[in-house]
DNA sequence: GCGCTATATCAGCCGTGATTGACACACTTG
DNA sequence: CAAGTGTGTCAATCACGGCTGATATAGCGC
């Protein structure tokens, strides 16, 4: 215990001479953030956001673009789209090819989970 | 199957009968997105960023609200504060609490970085 | 039908990162 | 000064997640 100050004491209203610290302050939900931070953390799956704002791209692409093989593309991919931040369309006239493309509402409303905590 | 429209093919402009994929993309730089969305990936550091914004805190307050351990969350914060996201202030007649804070500006980038890619 | 292509799925391995447990440091109080 | 408190650091352990390699499915062209 500081016993000077005979007089007066510091003004500070910011930070006195005793701490006191909180222990019952409520633990704020952060699941929604850190699932779609998890997702964000990895640098293929930002690359594929990234790469999907100007316009549908398929797995072969991402491949080439961030030398990768297909299967873990398509892995990333699959975790974007449980997420539900990527939808799929097939390409009329061959089918095999299979395009990505951004679902904005879920992306938009993922960044205000971020924003919520930033 | 329709295989009618015998003479006329699909006028289509967005996806022809022929895919022609892109392998020469430039690959984005996320490197400071993903960064940044790792440590936003665990709950702890997310929610010590969340707690933070009603006003500094110290270490035995973030692990009685996180239920984890001292060092655990020190250990948290160092990551934090390596990054820039967060400051720290010695509180004034017992300079063994250390207060830590925000440091807006570097969030405001940080959510700059991820708003990026998103 | 058959082969080929584009993509998907999955067990197993392996590396990164969080936790554990112990210790060290800085500061205050007696 | 010593004891006690709040925090920081670090080797060892452990768990989660991405990669590998193989296999599977669906659609196209012959």
């Amino acid at each position: 215990m500081p016993t000077e100050t005979p007089i007066s004491m510091a003004p500070q209203a910011d930070a006195q001479s005793a701490p006191c610290p909180r222990f019952d302050l409520p633990a704020p939900d952060v699941t929604e953030a850190t699932a779609i931070a998890a997702l964000l953390a990895d640098p293929t799956r930002a690359g594929i956001l990234t790469l999907l704002r100007d316009g549908p791209h398929c797995v072969c692409e991402f491949a080439a673009t961030f030398d990768a093989r297909e299967n873990n593309v398509s892995n990333h991919l699959a975790k974007l789209r449980a997420a539900g931040l990527v939808r799929t369309t097939r390409h009329q006239g061959d089918a095999r090819w299979i395009y990505y493309e951004r679902d904005e509402d879920a992306i938009a409303r993922a960044a205000e989970a971020l924003d919520r905590i930033l």
